[in-house]
DNA sequence: AGAACGAGCAACCAATTAGTTGCGCATCGC
DNA sequence: GCGATGCGCAACTAATTGGTTGCTCGTTCT
């Protein structure tokens, strides 16, 4: 139960924004959400770009806390860690805030799932 | 209530995360939350950059579909239009879908508002 | 009519970023 | 022990981006 600041809360928003504003990041994480675990390599073979650059999304993701990486033997594995769209979401909840009747849609849309 | 493919979903959040990645961006739609309408001069005033630069940041904001504008004789006003972190939100709904215990406190924290 | 204000180009600059290649190091399988 | 696999680090490149200044055009005010 971490206490932020607003100017906090806008940071860690700020963070999760610029690494989700990307389309191979967004793409990762979504590899990332029906595989439970997985290597940059593993990775790099499903998308058109190196294993570099794979891990160097994946170190943004990282920096955002979206991710969470373990090294176990010689491989590396990745796993989310979402705890941070919590912040983001917050930070779009308050700037919705005047719409009121939105709002209750965003939430309809959430019960979805 | 605009039907929404996958990927069309992916592309509109996409956009919401690239505008709202940049602080002074962030600052803008704060700003705009509590002034219910704003004009790139007056926020260029409260901002430590120019009014140009202002200008940029708002025709970005409006290329996410966060803000329209509306000409007034001389000036031209910005209005918030919050329709689209609808699509980011449930962008990131569906990437914390596992994390089910997480998702109920999101949908707390809505709550709240 | 004329000054002043607000906005919209356009060109340019500096910094960031998404990507690459190349190399070295550790770990696993045989 | 040795080759293959997986990672990490560094250097470099091309494109994007956030910012600037300078100019022009329309609108308002007196």
């Amino acid at each position: 139960m971490t206490r932020l600041s607003d100017a906090e809360r806008d940071l860690a928003a700020g963070a999760v924004f610029a690494a989700l504003a990307d389309p191979t990041r967004r793409a990762v994480v979504r590899a990332l959400v029906d595989r439970p675990t997985v290597t940059a390599s593993a990775l790099a073979a499903d998308l058109p770009i190196s294993r570099q650059a794979v891990a160097k999304h994946l170190a943004a993701l990282a920096d955002a806390g979206l991710v969470a990486a373990s090294r176990e033997g010689r491989e590396t594995r990745y796993r989310l860690t979402p705890a941070p769209l919590g912040d983001a979401m917050a930070w779009m909840a308050g700037a919705g805030a005047r719409w009121d009747d939105r709002l209750s849609r965003l939430q309809e849309r959430l019960g979805e799932r």
